[in-house]
DNA sequence: ATGTCGAAATCGTTTCGA
């Protein structure tokens, strides 16, 4: 049997999901990339070390696997169609001997890869437990560091693609309850202006191009039937660099899946950019046989 | 604020982190 290699131009489409352990998500996981099938998957809180990551379910369905994970907590990961050129991993991947970025960089939080000529970031922010918590500094200044992290990137000039779960409600239409949530974790000044800081002149939150009302959540706690009663934030993002902007047609989130049996706690994001990219596939030459 | 999860060790119940 001859085979050829074929051409899909379509739109590009950059997925983040929090999954809260890939490897107790896996089928859901699968079931969703079969279903929608979006060029790129980043994924957060994989909560496995690499030497154990379910690498093969996702190659299987022709995604290519990159991963920087730890035992237990946290761990982030890049889903592609297409290769993933110059792996960055870490804060170091950008700063490099830097001792912040160095000791920043333990908990494995951020991964990135050239896809298709775009730089995806896959972001894990801590989350801050609590305005009194040692866990809230650290993620002030995470942040900080994630500022210069970013401006290094930035300098290579190559579009920009930030996202992941940020741990962070930029404003108050982001939250379900901002009379009683606002200035507590995850909605605090301190952390909304680190955040800002962080992001700096150029990169914008793709959602709101498409969506200024409140009431759009991606994330609703396990706890208190937060879910049933849509008691949500909007804490996972996708920053844009300008050029890609422009080209943004939808940003969406998939909120069904939240619904799901045994969910993660969070969404999935989905921007969805008209910039070409090409899906080989291997089809059989029907008209060599004619 | 915490009514629930997932992972790991203290192993079948408790602790931590979210």
């Amino acid at each position: 049997m001859l085979l050829v290699l074929t051409e899909r131009s379509r739109n590009m489409q950059i997925a983040t999901w929090n999954v809260n352990s890939v490897r107790t998500r896996q089928e859901q996981i699968t079931d969703w990339l079969i279903e929608f099938r979006p060029d790129v998957l980043c994924l957060q809180e994989t909560k496995v070390d690499d030497t154990l990551f379910p690498h093969e379910a996702f190659t299987e369905i022709g995604y290519q696997v990159s991963f920087h994970g730890q035992k237990a907590y946290n761990g982030v990961a890049l889903l592609s169609l297409h290769p993933i050129e110059d792996l960055r991993t870490g804060f170091y991947g950008e700063l490099g001997k830097d001792n912040e970025a160095i000791r920043l960089g333990e908990q494995k939080r951020v991964i990135s890869g050239l896809i298709n000529e775009i730089r995806v970031v896959n972001l894990y922010v801590p989350n801050g437990s609590a305005l009194d918590s040692d866990k809230y500094h650290y993620k002030l200044e995470w942040l900080e560091c994630l500022e210069r992290y970013l401006r290094a990137a930035e300098h290579r000039g190559e579009p920009l693609c930030v996202l992941g779960d940020f741990n962070v409600a930029p404003e108050d239409r982001d939250i379900h309850s901002p009379e009683r949530l606002s200035g507590g974790i995850m909605a605090s000044n301190a952390e909304r202006q680190a955040l800002k800081n962080a992001l700096g002149e150029e990169l914008e939150d793709v959602f709101r191009i498409f969506e200024p009302d409140s009431n759009h959540w991606s994330w609703w706690d396990y706890r208190s039937g937060a879910w049933d009663r849509d008691r949500g934030w909007r804490i996972d993002q996708i920053y844009l660099s300008a050029d890609l902007l422009s080209l943004s047609k939808s940003c969406l989130i998939h909120k069904k899946v939240r619904g799901n049996k045994q969910p993660s706690d969070h969404a999935p994001v989905v921007v969805d950019i008209n910039w070409p990219a090409e899906e080989m596939s291997l089809e059989d030459d029907n008209d060599f046989f004619n």
